[in-house]
Formats: C-alpha cells, structure tokens, sequence
DNA sequence: CTTGACCTTCCCACGATGGTAAACCCTAAG
DNA sequence: CTTAGGGTTTACCATCGTGGGAAGGTCAAG
C-alpha cells in the first residue's frame, strides 16, 4: 500500500504519517525501489490505533506508551489504566481551567446591556487592577499556560 | 519605568512584552538614548488588561480587538458582548470535546481491570474499527489538545 | 511519449511562551 | 575611576501537532 492508501484507510494524513515516522513513534516504512513507502495491513492498524488515541486525547508520548503496552503482550492492565487515569486527570485540569474562563466571562456578559451605549462592565473588569483575589497565596498549577512565572529577577533594587 | 519593572507591575513577562511588541499588539515603547525601552503607567495599564484577558483565554488576535474597543470611547457595548459571547462560544466547543474524551476514557475505565492481567478494554477499544460512531457525521469540530490548529483534516475517503 | 496523479524531501508557518548567548548599559561599592 | 553584578538588547532555537507549498522523481493510463 500506498501513503495515501495508508492515508484513507488508517484516518491519517500522509504528512502526519510521515512525521510520526520521522519523530520514531512508528518505524520507518520498508520503501519501494524507488523510494515510495509501502504499508501493510498491519501498519495501517497501527496508525488507525494511534489516531484513536490522537482522538480521545492522547499526545505524541503518550501513544508511545501505550503503543508500547499495545505490544507488549504481558502488559499488566494496570499499566494501561495508570497511563488513562493520568491523561483524564489533565483533561479534567484543563476543562476545570477553562470551565472557571467561562464562568467568569458568562457572569460579566450577564451584566452588559449589550447595547449602543459604551459603558461595559466586560473592559471594567478587564481594566481594574487586581480585586478579588480570592486566594491569596500563590495557587500553583491550575492554569494552563503561563507555566513559568516571570520571576527571573531578584528584587535587588 | 525599564521593562523589568513594567513586567513585575503588570505581571508579563519582559519576553511577553517584547513579543507583543513585536507582533503589534502594543506600540513600540519609547526608548532612552542607550535602547532601553520606558514604560509608562498606561503602558502597564495596557499590559495589565492584556495580561487579565489572556488569563480569561481570549487569543492576542481577540486582544487586538478588545483594545481597539477599550480605546473606542465611543463603542457600543453590544460589540464587546459579541465578541465575548464569541469566546465563550469557542471554550464550550473546547469544553465539550475534551468532555467527550473524558466521558470515553473513564467508562473504559471503568471496565478495566487494572490488575496484572493483560486484558484492557482501553487498548482493545484503540484497536478495533470504528466502531460506536454515534455521529456518523463528521465531526469537524473534535479539538483535541490546546490546539487552535485546525485539526480539520481532509478526510477525502 | 505525454499527462496527470502520485510520491519524495525540504523548508516555512502557526500560537504563545521559554531558553540561551553575546554584547551592551547602568549603578553602587571599593 | 574601576570593577562587579545585574538589567537590557537582539537574535536564534525549541516547543507541539498540523498544514502548505515548492522542486523534482515515479507510475500508469492514454
């Protein structure tokens, strides 16, 4: 087969076929003499796998785990369902993140006339400096990017 | 008021800074004779309203309009309201898909042993065709990961 | 043999952020 | 005045997964 009959069949685009060769999630594909890539029914299970989990989910490192349980016959169940708790717990961080976005932004819309008038309580909020820190303390985590604060400097002067 | 400085009071980072600089979100800072960049204290007003917008998740590309309209005495506030209904709109899209995965993930789960058995309805389920297709429509929405990329494959099958 | 649909590799782009390096600037202490 | 240490500047690289496109090779049908 193909790259692109690989394409169709696995769900999979070529690019990304090719790139998951590259970055060694999957092997290289055996090449024609003149250098197409050829599939087998079995490399196009696996790339079907790994858009199944791309699907619910999943990163590159983490299909490399679970790739490697997939193949490994003695796996132990628990491994694979450690590997599943941890990626919902992330989800679950992410939309907690979000869901908190949301809540927010729908309590201000809540309040805006939304009408020809400029007075907006959307840009109020925005504008004003730090009110309602509720938690004080530096909650760590939680927040989807900004991993890194931007404390590098001393406060020297 | 140095960039450092405007960083600590407005709470972006001195990269972020440049960056939006750079990108246009804010207009170049004044410079002193040797190239520092100054910051005023609208600047770091600005900074602030851009650094609480980001926090509600509204893309740079959402920030540039927001600022056009913090800085529109004469807006209408339906306008904010459009564009913030715009964003919740996206989260819920983001939201939801990222339910979905979890609701699948925890119902394999719950049917996997965890034990030292190699048996895993999660593996098994990565494995099979599609099988369970609700929708068999397509689903174009289905944004995994934080992703803005358009994960809209072409799918020509 | 030509044409068009494939395939190959290589480079670029996205978004927002951090890291690093080399060079320069500023200030306070000696 | 000199020096040390920290701040600043630009420039480039990396992330992560994906798409786009160019330049050129291959293949199969007409």
């Amino acid at each position: 087969m193909n790259i692109g009959e690989a394409s169709k069949a696995s769900k999979v685009s070529a690019k990304m076929i090719r790139y998951y060769e590259q970055i060694g999630l999957i092997p290289p594909a055996d090449r024609t003499e003149s250098g197409y890539r050829t599939y087998t029914q079995a490399d196009i299970h696996r790339l079907h796998f790994i858009r199944r989990a791309r699907d619910l989910g999943f990163s590159v490192a983490e299909i490399t785990n679970l790739l490697g349980l997939w193949n490994d016959k003695s796996r132990q169940s628990a491994d694979v369902k450690r590997l599943a708790q941890q990626h919902i717990a992330e989800l679950d961080r992410r939309i907690e993140s979000m869901l908190q976005m949301t809540e927010t932004l729908k309590a201000l819309i809540h309040c805006c006339a939304g009408d020809e008038r400029p007075d907006c309580p959307i840009l109020q909020t925005l504008e004003q400096p730090d009110t309602s820190e509720d938690e004080p303390e530096e909650r760590t985590g939680a927040v989807p990017r900004r991993s890194h604060g931007t404390r590098t400097a001393k406060r020297s002067r």
